[in-house]
DNA sequence: GCCAATTGTTTTAAGCTTAAAATAAATCCG
DNA sequence: CGGATTTATTTTAAGCTTAAAACAATTGGC
């Protein structure tokens, strides 16, 4: 922008220029905008299509992939959500019969979550169908735009958790 | 995959190859986890360092880059939330007193929401504050890298809305 | 073995979010 | 003009989400 057609030495540079940090903003809104999209096409679809929310949804998906069951801890790092928010999503879906608590040989804190044979069932009905509306919503990327935005997109995830980590130094 | 391991013609395979998407889902979910990884790191930063919420935040960026104000319909729009959602959030903000809302001089339906200068000026702390945030989580790539994040989910964008639109015809 | 620190979970209070229904005003159009 | 449709907003009910505090069980160190 303006500041850059002044030239400056680099030290003035870094210490009287406050950068201009407007293109990575956009970067980030642009992000968001994506993923807001995206998921609320998703979520309209499964409670349209399955009278599901995604929450449950990607709850199952966890579970599904953990046949032996899962911690609420377990689930709670996988799906970046807190632990109280887990407690009740976990008792809805015990509710509705699609998972089970059960006890945990090892530590009486803890309980293991599992799918159950009729949840399991009914997720992966819903998987399948979930599987070609992401494949429809992102279909007009070629192969190479889909691998390329695959590897920047685990590079900003690499960046972001430094930034997050080394802030509590 | 297994699949394409087995010379088939290409009617055959669109009948009765189901198609592997699963390379499109895991772009899905490295998409959110980018972006949930990010909104939780900020979220948390502006209620420590502002005590104010993300939803208030974005609210009030929508009204900065408004001068004029907004009705609540337009915000619906930009911000991509439901319009019942934003009637709560803006009484909120009124009573914080960082928005006002006006009767709209030409639609008795609408009222007009803008900030207040006490408003105005404690966005711009804050905003500042949080495009450093944002610089900061995504320092890691390098200009060439944002660029083509930024065509990348461009196009991306573009597909997606294609998709929700073709699907309501 | 005991005490401190850590870990796993639940509870609480507040706020966010949605979909759907309701209300009211504006606009369309015959 | 007047009724039908659309648009702007609010209300409602349910569920999601978080941070913080509380509680209970386990682990680590002495």
């Amino acid at each position: 922008m303006d500041d850059q057609a002044i030239p400056l030495d680099a030290e003035t540079k870094a210490v009287e220029m406050p950068e201009d940090h407007r293109e990575e903003l956009r970067l980030w809104l642009r992000l968001l905008t994506c993923t807001t999209l995206i998921e609320g096409e998703v979520r309209g679809r499964l409670r349209e299509r399955f009278d599901v929310t995604l929450p449950r949804f990607d709850l199952m998906a966890q579970l599904d992939k953990a046949p032996s069951g899962m911690t609420l801890s377990d689930l709670s790092k996988r799906m970046m959500v807190s632990n109280g928010n887990l407690t009740g999503l976990v008792d809805r879906l015990v509710a509705s019969g699609h998972i089970i608590r059960s006890a945990s040989p090892t530590d009486r804190r803890s309980s293991v979550i599992s799918l159950t044979e009729s949840g399991r069932a009914e997720f992966r009905t819903m998987a399948a169908e979930h599987e070609h509306w992401i494949a429809e919503l992102f279909g007009d990327l070629t192969e190479k735009d889909r691998s390329e935005l695959m590897r920047l997109l685990g590079k900003t995830k690499l960046s972001a958790r430094r930034a997050i980590q080394g802030e509590s130094q």
